[in-house]
DNA sequence: CTGGATCCCTCACGATACTG
DNA sequence: CAGTATCGTGAGGGATCCAG
């Protein structure tokens, strides 16, 4: 008699809806590392070391029967499956990055059990990058955090960010959670030389730009936990 | 030993931490009624009539934690409590309309069960309203969904949206669900209106431009359940 | 009446192990 | 490699109760 038939808000609203979509646990983040292209189930469970494996089943399933996932049979060589965003799905990208930057600004500092993976600090630059103060940069930026490396090339108002290094980078910057402080202007470039949590190689001149290029704005005088 | 730590989501990404705070179950569509105002606990209540009460308690206490939400002590006379979205909470809105939008248009029809109410209409048609589709419209629309009577006003590139009707409105618009697959394209404004599922007083030529103005853009052809 | 707190039940989530 | 099976826990859901 608590069997209520199912789990939806109840409302005809748009919202209500997304969030019988893409609102479970999990499934945004699962979107965030199919926006990138498509992946196998093991690729999503290396971007996602804690989601259980059952989770991410139930959850791929639930977002193909919403139409956001399409799972893809590849032909050989390499068979196996693929899951990949559909256009509907690909439509979330922006959605997503808003939210990403939204959530950035109160990012404190990392749990120990935190990561950092390929994906989240390639959608971070995409998220993060402003085209209208890109005017007359061009440039070509890696980024090391850990052992992570991701670089990203910046053409006037066009940005392009991508696994792995670059060859002959302007400025390869190697640091660490600091990068988000660095990004929101909490942390000058100078004292992020200077305290060494980052360190440069190239002209350091091109970090002031990136900071200018990919920004984070601060979030406005609330101080959660 | 079963007990984890928490339902962090172990990643240090603006993403992961905004669906720390808003990716709860209930927590946005509570941001969602707090986005047009103050509101009592019972307030909240009639805007999720699904919501628990505990639920509802706990999430607020969450989003106040967090930093979105705050609690305010009214002042006499009607004393009491009101929650509001903090500075930071209030930049969710971006986020969420085109969240809500883009959950439209895969919205089909309305169970039994699911119902409209007074924010998520005002809501929906800020979402929708297109200022670049708008350009020299001067309207007042009134639009009917069951008891629900809410109104917008268009000038130019400007929209006010509010519950309630309008004075001397140019058209009052009466309909239900199909309210969605109007906006949507799906249904035209003459089939609309002779197959009666939309009622207009005024003149007919304002739904035209009504459509245009506020609008859901299709899905891409992607065949959800 | 508002503004919750409390109880209890259930199911979804999460950890682990296992299979095609 | 790509998931399914199992099972314990705790969050969600519904009803009720209580204080101001």
């Amino acid at each position: 008699m608590g069997t209520m038939k199912c789990r939806s808000y109840g409302q005809f609203c748009g919202l209500a809806h997304a969030l019988e979509l893409v609102g479970e646990r999990w499934a945004l983040l699962v979107v965030r590392d199919l926006v990138l292209g498509p992946k196998r189930f093991t690729d999503l469970r290396r971007g996602l070391p804690r989601i259980p494996t059952n989770i991410l089943s139930v959850r791929l399933k639930e977002l193909e029967a919403g139409g956001v996932v399409r799972r893809r049979l590849l032909a050989r060589p390499a068979a196996g499956v693929v899951y990949e965003l559909t256009e509907y799905g690909m439509e979330l990208e922006d959605v997503l990055l808003r939210l990403g930057l939204w959530g950035a600004k109160s990012l404190g500092s990392p749990l120990p059990v935190d990561i950092v993976t390929t994906d989240s600090l390639i959608l971070a630059l995409r998220a993060t990058f402003r085209p209208e103060a890109a005017g007359e940069v061009r440039a070509g930026y890696e980024l090391r955090l850990g052992d992570i490396v991701v670089h990203a090339r910046v053409d006037r108002g066009c940005m392009d960010a991508g696994a792995g290094p670059l060859t002959e980078p302007d400025l390869v910057i190697e640091t660490g959670p600091a990068i988000r402080a660095l990004l929101a202007g909490e942390l000058s470039p100078d004292e992020a030389v200077e305290s060494g949590s980052v360190r440069l190689t190239g002209d350091p001149a091109h970090l002031a730009r990136f900071v200018e290029v990919f920004h984070i704005a601060p979030a406005p005088a609330c101080a959660p936990a």
